[in-house]
RNA sequence: CGGGGCGUAGCGCAGCCUGGUAGCGCGUCUGUUUUGGAUACAGAAGGUCGUGAGUUCGAAUCUCGCCGCCCCGACCA
């Protein structure tokens, strides 16, 4: 993309509303603009991320098993009146009434429409397990919403919904959906630190947060600092191996980690002192089985073998995908701005016309520019006719992980300067080597999408 | 929902107390200049002062209503 010709509204000065980094940041960056409270337009540069985010919840997803679908976003009370959710879910239900006078409501969560989907469709044994999922916006009327994307009224998220003909099948895509999780942040460049939880309006006892550390977090939380070692890196996973799955769910939650609301003093003391940490963090995801609860308000059984009606186990799972945004860059950037993961960036790399409007920097610069789309690259070409320092800081703020400045010296000497956005650290080279280092460094399954 | 605050040019703000022709910085546009970290000079465009009513000869300024937004708390993915 030539930035001359891209939409990238960036602000110089940061908005007065924007009480944290990457509020700032997003905004600055022109990556979202405030349409209402707690409601957000997604402007190209974040739009591109949030596509990148959706796109890794995919394929990890899809790697587990699990099946995508699409749910609407309106629901009828009707189904709501049914599971009892509707008087029970408080005022950050939005509800809405249409023409005829119908209940409808948007929807925060949607158990009770896969709940009632499954029922019409499915009625034996054998058509289980089952786990569909999607990624659909969201509105919870929020009292107080805050901190941009992250804690927004409107917001973007992966749920996902397991059918198990018994609590022990259940429990396993339980396990299944934590090891899942695991592998989706991490790829994500995020340590997100699954700990014990309350359920709140979902049900059930069994259920994982997954938490970001990071001072700006909302939620206080407690762990064993040991677990911060742990990474799930390039292991394989059968998903379908119960034993293996269970293995990785006690390797990652035998270590004391709760939040504030199951927070257990007597059992932190057990902690080596040494290792006790209190902290503040970002939750970016939790996991629940919940059992026969909306089987048995909603009527969802299936026959058994044995031609026993049983109600089925569920479980749901959830993955804020725009509030992830948030928790990466909070996690990820300096004082210039945003740093993104190789795995999310919106451009693979920016290149740096030093000297626009010099027949030979102009030439260097698109001939790099070709040959990075050549290699399936996703480039972000400043060819603006601002000056240096001012392409330096738009790129440092957006975040690209690399950038290649080209300018009539270095053309002069067959050379163009590689940056590493992080570490600050850059390197002269020819123009096909750079084009070649970027294209090893991007793996296959890290070219994003185009468009 | 309790408490506090804000709404004036694209963004950040001053002006309001004490009513009298709407300002500053940045950005934008034009020209010149400059060219490795938001360059310099000159010129220009851009505002129903959130909205409605009231007081007044006269309202950005005073009064009341409404709308929107932000902050702290409670709540919450």
């Amino acid at each position: 993309m030539r930035l001359s010709r891209y939409f990238l509204p960036v602000l110089r000065e940061t908005p007065a509303e924007a009480q944290i980094a990457s509020h700032r940041l997003m905004l600055r960056a022109g990556m979202i603009k405030q349409a209402g409270s707690g409601i957000y337009s997604w402007l190209p540069l974040g739009y591109r991320v949030l596509r990148n985010i959706e796109r890794i919840v995919h394929e990890e997803q899809q790697r587990a098993g699990h099946i995508p679908m699409l749910m609407p976003t309106l629901q009828s009370a009707d189904l709501w009146r049914e599971s009892g959710r509707y008087d029970a879910y408080g005022k950050e239900l939005l509800r809405i009434r249409d023409r005829h006078g119908r209940d409808m409501l948007y929807g925060p969560t949607n158990e009770e429409l896969i709940t009632d989907i499954f029922r019409a469709h499915v009625f034996s044994y054998k058509d289980l397990p089952l786990t569909l999922y999607h990624i659909q916006w969201k509105f919870r009327d929020e009292i107080r919403p805050r901190f941009g994307v992250m804690r927004g009224r409107e917001f973007l998220m992966k749920d996902g919904y397991n059918f198990d003909i018994s609590k022990e099948a259940a429990l396993h895509s339980y396990n299944r959906h934590l090891v899942s999780y695991l592998r989706t942040y991490e790829r994500m460049g995020l340590q997100a630190i699954p700990m014990r939880a309350e359920s709140g309006p979902i049900g059930g006892d069994t259920t994982h947060e997954f938490l970001v550390l990071a001072e700006t977090g909302e939620s206080g939380v407690f762990y064993d600092s040991a677990i911060t070692d742990l990474t799930f890196g390039d292991r394989a996973v059968d998903y379908d191996n119960v034993t293996q799955c269970k293995a990785i769910l006690d390797e990652f939650t035998s270590r004391y980690a709760r939040t504030d609301e199951t927070h257990d003093e007597q059992a932190f003391l057990q902690v080596p002192e040494g290792r006790r940490r209190v902290a503040r963090a970002i939750e970016v995801g939790q996991i629940f089985y919940f059992g026969t609860k909306y089987a048995r308000a909603m009527g969802a059984t299936v026959q058994t073998a044995d031609g026993d009606n049983v109600p089925v186990h569920m479980g749901s799972h959830g993955i804020g995908v725009s509030r992830l945004l948030g928790a990466i860059i909070e996690a990820n950037h300096d004082d210039r701005g945003i740093i993104w993961p190789e795995s999310l960036t919106p451009f693979h790399a920016g290149i740096v016309n030093l000297r626009q409007g010099d027949d030979e920097t102009d030439a260097a610069c698109e001939a790099l520019y070709a040959a990075l789309r050549a290699k399936g690259l996703d480039p972000l070409y400043d060819d603006r006719g601002e000056r240096a320092g001012a392409k330096f800081a738009t790129m440092d703020m957006i975040g690209l992980p690399w950038r290649i400045t080209v300018g009539p010296r270095g053309v002069a000497r067959g050379v163009v300067e590689l940056t590493h956005r992080r570490t600050g650290k850059s390197e002269d080279l020819p123009a096909p080597a750079a084009a070649r280092r970027l294209a090893d460094l991007y793996r296959p399954g890290q070219l994003n999408e185009r468009d």
